[in-house]
DNA sequence: CGATGTCTTGATGAAATTCAACTCGAGTGG
DNA sequence: CCACTCGAGTTGAATTTCATCAAGACATCG
């Protein structure tokens, strides 16, 4: 029901005023490799939250630079137990591994409205061709892209519900931070209990009883969809989590 | 201490004479790129079992495509509670993430004695000029490896033991399948108790009493380092895992 | 104002971890 | 050749963690 309608917002503008190359989180490319991406985009899109950008079955779709807002990776059992693999925030790929990986998919999930440069699938194979640079930045993105589940797993099978929690919002904050989204000591954080749950591989209930218990203990607050870092020192120590500081990474 | 002294088994022969490309689970390549990669290759090597291919830490390492052997990667945390990431069979290449990710390392390790085949890490650059194709094969491997991690995570996140047990089974068997390493209804399954319990997110002593009450129940069997699925069918529908047929992937 | 979604809390039970032994075979050195 | 150790697998019991069930609070929204 939600696969054809245009959303609400303005999509994104020309790849030459693109607002995240500005924010400086990501690296330059030349006037040439700018030229080549404006006309590898066959266009731009607006979805509303909570639409599906991909099916868990069907393959093809599309491909996708996420401009702005937040989605989600996803897997799901037959009996409907849900896993989020990971979050897409502005500047990530989006649905690279549908053209190539064995086995089963996953889905794409909106958690904002979000806007979306689409580029044709079948153009993926001129781009190596023409500018391999561009085909070395997209391995750089799947392979960053893996490192993040790999830290999900990490989490998922063995710390125990308090230090998820604190990974996860470190992890969050941190990207953002990179992405320039702190603003007043703060960003913001769309998803709720459930996804956090989801991603986590926790019950709701859990999830909550522990979120509840680390807020009391001033580690963190959220409120009003921001997430403030009450004690990040505290947190990042329960979480057992290093601070690589993060590299600019590519943008298509 | 496992550092340099090189292995006890012969080493894998030119990429001409290759025993992988011949088995049929691998795409076929140009002559042309056949003598490149076998230009690219530095050197083969030959590592004991339970030697360590890649520090968790330290970051540059080689390249390597896996000859012989299986191998996985892994992450701990500093308390030294460790999941493992993935197992890495025949054909599988090494050591990508480490060149581009962000964050902290993951190490791998040799399960049983292993063969690689060295690429310099520094010509992959090249090799995505000269070779479009090939840089396109890399980003194959990549998406597929995190299509594997995105299992292992559902898999850690939302199955209940039995269901992690069957899963990895299942998952193990069809890799060495495609590989055409069935032999007599049984595979070759060097990996013990700690590896899956450290791949399954669980701890040993419940691993164990897993594993023993399938393999009483007759879905499976594990005897003198193979493995037979008993009851496939029954494996499969607890595991909730679906058949998609692999495709032959590329092979540096 | 009722309906809905999200967050919250307590009670109960199931699942998994931890602790502690014990078995069995394969070395290994006296 | 025989203790002895060591790694891997096995098992029972106690304990902890987490899931499930049930219900209520609160805000938003048509």
């Amino acid at each position: 029901m939600d696969t054809l309608q245009p959303g609400p917002a303005p999509g994104p503008p020309p790849c030459t005023a693109c607002r995240l190359r500005k924010a400086g989180a990501f690296t330059a490319v030349s006037a040439d490799e700018m030229a080549f991406i404006e006309s590898f985009r066959a266009s731009t899109l607006n979805r509303p939250a909570g639409s599906t950008l991909m099916h868990e079955q069907k393959p093809g779709g599309k491909l996708f630079t996420l401009y702005a807002g937040w989605a989600f990776r996803y897997k799901t059992l037959s009996d409907g137990r849900r896993q989020i693999l990971n979050f897409l925030l502005p500047g990530d790929l989006i649905g690279l591994q549908q053209e190539f990986s064995d086995g089963a998919m996953h889905g794409i999930e909106a958690v904002t409205d979000v806007s979306l440069c689409v580029f044709p699938r079948d153009g993926l194979w001129e781009l190596f061709r023409r500018y391999p640079n561009l085909g070395y930045d997209i391995t750089w993105l799947a392979a960053r892209e893996e490192g993040m589940v790999d830290d999900n797993l990490l989490t998922a099978g063995r710390r125990n519900a308090a230090e998820r929690v604190a990974m996860l919002l470190m992890h969050l904050y941190r990207r953002l931070e990179r992405l320039g989204l702190v603003q007043d000591g703060s960003v913001e954080f769309p998803i709720n209990q459930q996804h956090i749950a989801d991603i986590l591989g926790l019950s709701l209930v859990h999830t909550n009883k522990t979120m509840r218990r680390l807020q009391q203990l001033g580690l963190h607050e959220i409120r009003n969809g921001r997430l403030w870092l009450r004690n990040p020192k505290a947190l990042q120590r329960l979480a057992d989590y290093y601070d690589a500081p993060l590299r600019r990474a590519p943008l298509l």
